[in-house]
DNA sequence: GAATACTATCGTAATATTGCAATAAACCAA
DNA sequence: TTGGTTTATTGCAATATTACGATAGTATTC
């Protein structure tokens, strides 16, 4: 058993008549030993990764202009849930919102969009096949 | 307010003196309402989304070949930790492993990431950008 | 066989995510 | 000003994810 070098707090619980191990930091990404490349595009990916989130943003590009509100119709979701992953892809900052009389329309934030699809053909195409591998 | 067309079980419990009302399916995703490549995309980038997969998948590529066990040492992350990464980058069909000796040696699937690579591509490329557009 | 190395699994603790109703806020129209 | 429309926020319930120690299993080596 190789021992870690990362440093994690701990202290011990007496439950019973045993003695636990609590870690501080339990559940939680442990993001201080990767780098902010690998932590930004976990990031990125992690925005992306939910089918609703995906249908929205298609929904966005299919439409080439800003989308105000339909989105609520279309997907079988409740109003509260599309407005917090609209939240998210904004945070992530993949699509912006510009507000029109009473309602908001989003599109795709152009630079973000453009950077995170070279980041995604750097990281995929950093691989190339051999054949000396398994 | 528009109302949603899916289908949701609730059932009411009365607690002290209020009723609240209780969803069967909360906190699990709904993918019955989107698309079979939506949620496979969508399932796809989850198992990339964290920093420390990302790290193991770029630590496979650029070694050129098969991983056994070094993995370990280099992350900050405990053995079981690891593991479970492993597992989930496994049952994405991302990587495959094959036992050498005492250890397992991990490498990319082919068949699955150059898939996985177009289907990003179709999906980040079908955005162009336009400026009759917020 | 005994000790060592490597990996997977189980159990547990803590945080994160998902989804919705209810409500609030902001705007428009009559 | 009142009512309707649209979006965001709050609060809550339930599941999912992350991380680790402990343990078990398998293969290698002595």
């Amino acid at each position: 058993m190789v021992q870690t070098n990362s440093i994690i707090f701990h202290f011990f619980l007496e439950i019973g008549n045993t003695y636990r191990n609590i870690a501080i930091n339990m559940g939680i990404t442990k993001t201080d030993i990767f780098s902010d490349n690998q932590n930004r595009l976990a990031s990125l990916l992690k925005a992306l990764a939910h089918p609703a989130r995906i249908a929205i943003l298609q929904r966005i590009m299919l439409s080439n202009t800003c989308i105000c509100g339909n989105l609520v119709g279309e997907l079988g979701l409740a109003q509260a849930t599309i407005s917090q992953h609209l939240k998210e892809l904004r945070n992530a900052g993949l699509i912006q919102g510009s507000i029109e009389g009473a309602s908001i329309c989003y599109c795709i934030n152009p630079k973000a969009w453009k950077l995170l699809h070279q980041q995604l053909n750097n990281f995929m195409g950093s691989y190339q096949e051999l054949n000396n591998c398994c």
